[in-house]
DNA sequence: CGGTAAAGTGGACCGCAGGTCAACTTGGCC
DNA sequence: GGCCAAGTTGACCTGCGGTCCACTTTACCG
């Protein structure tokens, strides 16, 4: 492995520039407006590129996504608390929140797209298809920590669906709206009132 | 008003067949596998005919929403409690999620398929488009329905918003996809852990 | 250096889905 | 029965995601 020099120059050059386009055109656009050729036309290269880069429009979403969540992904393993390891679990899962719906807010309807276009796939198999969790990276990654701090917190909990549940207002238009519009410390706060109370409610048998 | 027989027989008939041929094929199909063309086929109509008589893809989703919802909508303006007037504001409130989770429950991808659609419109007008809220009558009614009984139970806390997150699992894929998996009670019963954390949280101040 | 093979590129092309339309058919009231 | 508007239809248009392959660029190597 470790094969040199994997990538060439301009590739990486064309990438840049597909990935910065197409969150240039999703900030001043509704997501449905933004085509392949718009975004290829913006970076300046040819929608074949884009294809052959990213394999698909979902493709393209997913990497935008991953690269915008890197960041909160790495503060998560080795930054300093209330975020990294260290604080008690209460206050990192509340932290947490806070950092992904401050994400979101800066990256519009990102998630609200791939929301939409993840379900699709392109079979008829859907029975027990293992799409929607394990297929976006992203999304695993926080539900799996959510579900951690939960279950740190609170044992008894069903830790991965109340995970799931906190993690559904990204998929919201309506929420996704309302963070556009500068809404988002509301949301948060309501959120943090959400885990707070179940955090601290009562044990049930 | 009341304009006398002002629709005819074919239509009601055709436009229940495509209602019914829709409901039909979006519980045994994912939602992008059901165009209209296969509507039209499996309703034994043209294709002209669906968009004469729901405009778009999106009226007809919202029509087939609006008609499933209408009787919890009747249940709990006039129906017996828990989930009608007379139960206590906690208790209906707990009522109506469970049968709002029924309702799409049986109705898979309805919601989802909204949800991704609704906020496309078809301007260029986003800066203050009132798209998301008002646009869909049923989820406007769930919404003013939720925010009433959290403001009856507990006046301080911001019951609006709250109420947008704990409709927004029913946009998640991944929350959906749960459901279409026999895991609805769980979904419901997590949510009513947190409900019922919130509303016996102590007031903050 | 210049050759060369693989990596990368671009845009014509395909199939398909949503949406439009103008000619045609049918139901219902006089 | 006859008339007209409401209703129906399917061919057609547009534009999208995605494929393909001939062409260009890069960077390693003798």
């Amino acid at each position: 492995m470790a094969e040199a020099r994997r990538e060439r120059a301009d590739a990486v050059r064309n990438r840049k520039a597909i990935l910065a386009a197409t969150e240039d055109l999703l900030t001043s656009h509704p997501p449905h407006q933004v085509s392949i050729e718009r975004i290829a036309a913006a970076a300046g290269v040819g929608k074949g590129t884009v294809f052959h880069r990213f394999g698909s429009r979902t493709g393209l979403m997913v990497a935008l996504m991953t690269e915008r969540a890197t960041a909160l992904g790495e503060a998560v393993a080795d930054g300093p608390p209330p975020l990294g390891p260290g604080a008690p679990p209460r206050e990192r899962l509340l932290a947490f929140l806070d950092a992904v719906f401050a994400v979101i807010s800066r990256n519009k309807g990102l998630l609200a797209t791939l929301g939409g276009e993840i379900p699709a796939a392109h079979g008829d198999a859907d029975a027990d298809g293992a799409c929607p969790r394990t297929s976006h990276p992203v999304y695993a990654a926080w539900h799996a920590h959510i579900t951690a701090l939960i279950t740190a917190e609170r044992p008894g909990l069903d830790a991965s669906t109340l995970a799931d549940i906190l993690l559904s207002p990204l998929h919201s238009s309506v929420i996704i709206h309302d963070l556009q519009r500068g809404e988002g410390p509301r949301v948060a706060a309501a959120v943090r009132v959400l885990v707070a109370a179940v955090l601290d409610a009562p044990q049930e048998p």
